[in-house]
DNA sequence: AACTATTAGTTTCATATGTAACTATTTGAC
DNA sequence: GTCAAATAGTTACATATGAAACTAATAGTT
C-alpha cells in the first residue's frame, strides 16, 4: 500500500494569490514599458505624474497616500521627475515642512500624452471583457480587497 | 472661459491595472509574511517548495516554467534552500548540466505544514466570495491573462 | 517662551533583483 | 571524431527597494 503523498494537493497554477499575481505582474510590466519606451518613466514616476497632473498642488505625502507608494518611492520619484524637468517644488508658505507640487509645461506635455495612452492600454485590455464582466470584476475585485486588508483578524 | 483642464480624466484609483497591482500586493505581502514568520522562507523559496514538494526530481529549468521566475530567482532560492537544509540536488545522470531536486526530510515536514497554512489563506480569502463568484473571477482573469498575453499584437 | 512630541521629507545602509557575461555540458553538423 | 551552436545553471555587476536613522519644521503642553 502506497503512503498518500501530500497532506492535500496544492497546485501552484491554480493557486489564487498566484495566479492574480502573474496576471498584474504580467499587465503593468506590459504597461511599464510603454511608459518607458516613450517617456523614459517608471511605474512610480508614472504614478506620480498621475495624481500631480489631477491636483495640482499635491504633497508627496498625498501623493503616497493616493498610489499606495511609501514615503521613501514617492521622494525618490520626485526627486527624478523634477531632475527631468517634468516637476516643480514649492514650499508651502503655512506650513515649512510641506511641499506643493506642481507639473511644468513639459510635465503638462507629457501627461497630456500619457493619459489617454493608459486609458487606451486599459481599454484594450478591458475590451476583453464586457460590459456585464467589467463590473462582476470591479466587484470581485472590491470584495477580496476587503478580505485581505491588513486590519483584519490575522488569517 | 475657463480651459479645459484634462484631455479626459484619469483616476488611478479607478484604472484597473493600479487596482490590480494593490490588490495583488496586498495579498501576496500578507501571505508571505506568513511563510516568512514562520519558516523563514521568502515567495520565490516558497514557490520552489511548492512546486518541488508536487514533483520531486524536478529541474532548475522546470521550476522556473511553473512558478513563472526566471532562471537567476530559481537558482538563488534553490542556493538558499539547500543552505537551509530543506533542499538536496543530485546530477542528473544522462544529462550533466541538469540538476535534480528534492526535499530533505526537514524541507518536507515544512512543506507539510505550509500546503495547509496556505490552502487555508486561500480558503480565508477566496471564502469571502461564493462559489458562483470565485468560478466567474477565475473566468474573467483567464480572459485578462489572454489579453495581456506577452505574444500579442502591441497595445 | 521653553520643551517635548509629531509630522514631512531625505539620506543612509543593507538587501533584493534583473541583465549580461560566464562555465560546463550536451547536441548536432560535417 | 571535431567543432559550432544550444542548453542548464551560476556569478558579477549595476540598479532598485525598504527599513531605520536623520533633519527640519510645526504643534501642543506647561
Amino acid at each position: 500500500m502506497p503512503d498518500i503523498e501530500n497532506v492535500s494537493l496544492l497546485r501552484l497554477r491554480e493557486f489564487l494569490p498566484y495566479r492574480l499575481s502573474v496576471l498584474s505582474n504580467t499587465i503593468s510590466t506590459r504597461i511599464a514599458s510603454l511608459y518607458d519606451r516613450e517617456f523614459g518613466l517608471s511605474i512610480w514616476q508614472w504614478r506620480v505624474m498621475a495624481v500631480t497632473g489631477d491636483r495640482p498642488g499635491i504633497s508627496a505625502t498625498e501623493i503616497g497616500q493616493l498610489t499606495a507608494m511609501d514615503k521613501v518611492a514617492v521622494s525618490r520619484a520626485i526627486a527624478a521627475m523634477i531632475q527631468m524637468g517634468y516637476l516643480e517644488r514649492k514650499t508651502s508658505e503655512t506650513d515649512g515642512r510641506r511641499s506643493q507640487l506642481f507639473l511644468t509645461p513639459a510635465g503638462r506635455d507629457v501627461y497630456e500624452l500619457i493619459v489617454p495612452m493608459a486609458l487606451g492600454a486599459e481599454q484594450e485590455l478591458a475590451s476583453s471583457l464586457t460590459e456585464d464582466e467589467q463590473k462582476q470584476l470591479e466587484r470581485l475585485m472590491g470584495k477580496l480587497a476587503d478580505a485581505a486588508s491588513p486590519d483584519r483578524p490575522l488569517w
